[in-house]
Formats: C-alpha cells, structure tokens, sequence
DNA sequence: CTCCTATTGATAATGGTTATCATTACCAAA
DNA sequence: TTTGGTAATGATAACCATTATCAATAGGAG
C-alpha cells in the first residue's frame, strides 16, 4: 500500500476527528470509501461501493470495504438498510455539515427506492415520544429507529401485477 | 407424501379459504407450518419453523418451509423481519380472530426483540396521516410498514458494552 | 527513527436462501 | 370413482453476500 497522496478535501479534518475520537485510525481506504459515500445521494450496496472505490484506486479490497461500513455503522456515521433484495445498502447518515434524516419509500414489486422527508417534523415530533415512552417502559436506550413503507409504486400501479 | 390425516384446528376453514382466495392450494405442509407460526409468539427463523414441523411430520422439507413463507409473506399473512443476525425472522400477522399488529425494539448488544404495541394508538394515527400524504405526493398504494427501534437494553446498559 | 499494534488485501470458508427437477398430491371435471 | 392437468413437494446442488483467516503493511505515539 502506497497511500501517502492524501487529496485535500473538505472535512477531513472532522472526519479524521471522528474516527481518532473512537479510537480508530484514520487511513487512505477509509477516506476513499467515505469520499464515495458523502459524493453519492444513492442507496450503495458494498459491491457499489467497492467498484467506485476500485475506480479511483484498485489497491482498496472487498474485505475492507465491508469492514470499513460496518465500522461507519457502529459509529453512527453510515445507517444500513435492507430493500429486500438480498443485499445491504449503506448511505451517509451525517456529516461535517450534517444531513437530513429520511425515511424510505418502498416498491415491493419494482424495488424502487424512494427517499422522504417531507413529513419528518411531524413524525419526529411523535417518534420522540414514543421513544420517550418506551425508553422509560422497557428501559432501552434508544439510539436510532428504522422506518419503511412498503407498496406498490407508480408504474407497478398501473400494470397491476 | 401422505397427508390424509387433517387435524381438527381452529380456523382451517378460514386458512382454506384465505389460500383458495389466493388461487393457491391449502396442503398439508402448509397447515403444519401455520400451525407452527400460530401457536408460537416468537420470532421465528425458517430453519425453527422447519426444525418445529419436522417433529410432528419428518417429511417435509426445508425447502417448501422456505416457499411457504414467501407465500404467506406475499398473501400479507405474516411478516418477515430482520433483526441483523443474518437470517429472517417470521411472525404472524393477522389470522381468523385477528391480531395486534407491534412493533419492534431491537437490542444493539445482545439481540434481545422485544414488541411493543402500546403506544401503537398515537403512531397508528401519524402513521394513517403520513401514509396519506405519501401515496398522494409520490403516487405510491401503500400496503405496509416496518418500524423498529434500536438501542440497548436493560442488560447491556449497564455492561457499558 | 523505531516499535507496537491496528489495518489491510487476497482468498477461502461460511451459511442462509434460491433454483432445479423428477415425483407426488390436489382437485375439478367426466 | 377415475382421470388428467397442474400446482406443490422434497432432496440437493447452486448461489452469492458476507465473514473469517493470516501474513504483510501502514499509522502514529514516543
């Protein structure tokens, strides 16, 4: 590995933090891999993610990949989320400026992926509470929650099947 | 295969006529397995489903445990879910007297699932209303949703690990 | 610069799920 | 009741995303 080419770009300065603040290292895969994922708005499954990070410099494996997202998820960086269709998929949760949380809109038929945050406030407002609730009922430390919805899309609409 | 034996349960005619609904046929193999998910209020895997049903009928395999699950994942019977311990867990949704329909709270730590169906009422409500909005705004029939909590429980709390 | 350890890459192994295919059971119609 | 067409089944091989392994390498504190 020859990674001493490091790209000067935005936020790795807090990244770097992130990671050293959770005892981790912060090293040129990782920066690749958290590059492709902050430059992407998609739904990247490892694979996609592994291709992209290929692309810019062949030297990253598979194996690291994976480690590396699952590192993310344990950090609260990366949130991963499961379509159905056998594969996970790994998006930015939040960074140096911080992201909006959605939710996910699912086609149970097409696997389209829709995104929403257009009724957030309002759901947030009760999530809360809710977490509130059952953080006191059950005595759970609520971290983070998941919400999908799943249906049949436009398209799928129509040629009903 | 020689399933003429047809235990007198509760609500086989509602199965029988949920399946023939459905264009589907009500067989034996498929009894044994709702049998197994009703009478069961755990989470179950398809290899504990098939490990159940193979001790009151050795002859079915793992496979039709594997299809008939889909199948009554897609008829809206029961509920697939994933918990992130690698393999899916099923629970039944609705049957002939009906059921609460819960949600999850997931343990980080240890695993532990706990349902919860409390506080259902007031989600139920939000949910309705954002399920309204979304279909309307995106064009999307929405048949369901997924809700899970994550956090960590009682147990692991005090672990600080 | 040096040393210790976390991290990495290549690859084999794992294991849940799905596909395949010959055989069997269901059920409507004769 | 018999029959015929087709859905369903069981055994097993195949699939494939993910994880484990391990020797080699890089990060970074001192």
């Amino acid at each position: 590995m020859q990674g001493h080419f490091y790209r000067r770009n935005r936020g790795s300065g807090w990244w770097q933090g992130q990671f050293k603040g959770c005892g981790y290292r912060f090293t040129f895969p990782r920066r690749l891999i958290l590059d492709v994922l902050s430059s992407s708005s998609m739904h990247l499954s490892a694979e996609d993610v592994y291709l992209e990070v290929h692309k810019k410099y062949p030297g990253v494996g598979l194996a690291t990949v994976y480690r590396t997202l699952e590192l993310l998820v344990q950090m609260g960086v990366v949130s991963k989320s499961d379509f159905g269709d056998g594969r996970a998929r790994y998006e930015m949760n939040k960074g140096p400026e911080g992201q909006r949380h959605h939710h996910h809109l699912v086609c149970s038929n097409c696997g389209l992926v829709i995104d929403y945050a257009d009724f957030i406030d309002e759901e947030a407002k009760l999530l809360k509470k809710v977490e509130r609730g059952l953080s006191e009922k059950y005595k759970f430390e609520i971290n983070s929650h998941l919400m999908q919805f799943y249906g049949l899309c436009e398209k799928c609409k129509g040629k009903k099947d």
